[in-house]
DNA sequence: AGATCGCCCTGCTTGC
DNA sequence: TGCAAGCAGGGCGATC
């Protein structure tokens, strides 16, 4: 599934290979892959028509491209399956192949939305005072944003009397931090999944901080070679689950620091896996 | 009204 | 062997 760093490579490769470029058609396969976009798939194809794409912008794991009427962008999520592919025009569909953007220009190639699941999708809004789309004003900066302010989003974590993998979810304190770096930066940072973030000093949020961002930056350094090819993967293939995970995923194989079996706990109609030696649960688990 | 939880979706894996 | 249940999970909206 794509996470932060894919969907960086994503937005990289989009601004390599799409923007500039201006809309002669879109082709709406699946009504799914739009439902975000209220007004319909019809509505979507005829205001995309004609417009010159610029570069494009993330925030967590949604990416977006302004167009050259400023009022409004595309905005993209690509869910736990979505790819955003840059293909031949005479390639073959893809077998989940959801929504397609040809191109007014002698480029051969087009875009492709392709996704299995359909968690993901593409939809038009307008943008805020700030160039945000309005739908995901409510999205906090992400940790690889420059802007992300490190001092207030220790403050309001703690304020938030909840625990810590909960904290380290919740879009609207720090966004595009999904189940898996979550336990990983919590394995690095020998923390419990339940512990209470009250209970958290400074120093210790921005060392958790720092480890989301160490396992985000590995990830994309690995992932930032992918797109370059010819068939340009614009599709977060970026080779992150070719590394080597510490936590995630590792149910029964010995912990990486102590080489106590890790375990897995259900969470959230989720996982969390853990070590229990490095990672001591909270006192009180309430 | 802030916090919590169920649901959306499909293909691969697991178990009987 | 075949079928069915389990599992993966981001984000939204309903609910309390």
């Amino acid at each position: 599934m794509p996470e932060l760093p894919e969907v960086e490579v994503v937005r990289r490769g989009l601004t390599r290979w799409v923007s500039g470029r201006t809309v002669a058609e879109a082709d709406v396969l699946h009504p799914r892959a739009v439902r975000r976009h209220l007004a319909g798939g019809g509505d979507f194809a005829a205001r995309l028509k004609g417009r010159t794409v610029g570069p494009a912008r993330r925030r967590g794991k949604y990416l977006w491209l302004p167009l050259d009427d400023p009022g409004f962008s595309v905005l993209g999520h690509l869910g736990m399956s979505g790819q955003l592919l840059v293909r031949p025009e005479d390639a073959p569909d893809e077998k989940h192949l959801r929504i397609r953007l040809r191109f007014a220009d002698g480029q051969g190639t087009e875009l492709r939305f392709v996704d299995q699941r359909t968690f993901g999708g593409l939809s038009l809004h307008d943008n805020t005072p700030d160039g945000l789309p309005d739908v995901i004003a409510h999205i906090a900066r992400d940790p690889l944003d420059p802007a992300f302010d490190d001092a207030a989003f220790a403050l309001a974590l703690r304020a938030k009397r909840t625990t810590v993998k909960r904290a380290l979810l919740d879009q609207s304190l720090i966004s595009g931090v999904g189940n898996i770096y979550a336990d990983e930066a919590l394995w690095r940072g020998r923390l419990h999944y339940d512990r209470p973030t009250a209970t958290l000093t400074r120093p210790r949020v921005a060392e958790l901080l720092g480890h989301v961002r160490d396992v985000m930056n590995a990830a994309l350094d690995v992932g930032g070679t992918s797109f370059d090819s010819l068939y340009v993967n614009v599709n977060g293939e970026s080779g992150y689950f070719d590394r080597s995970l510490d936590a995630y995923g590792r149910e029964d194989e010995p912990c990486r620091r102590c080489g106590t079996p890790m375990r897995r706990r259900p969470w959230m109609n989720r996982s969390s896996y853990y070590c229990p030696r490095c990672q001591r649960p909270p006192r009180t688990t309430a």
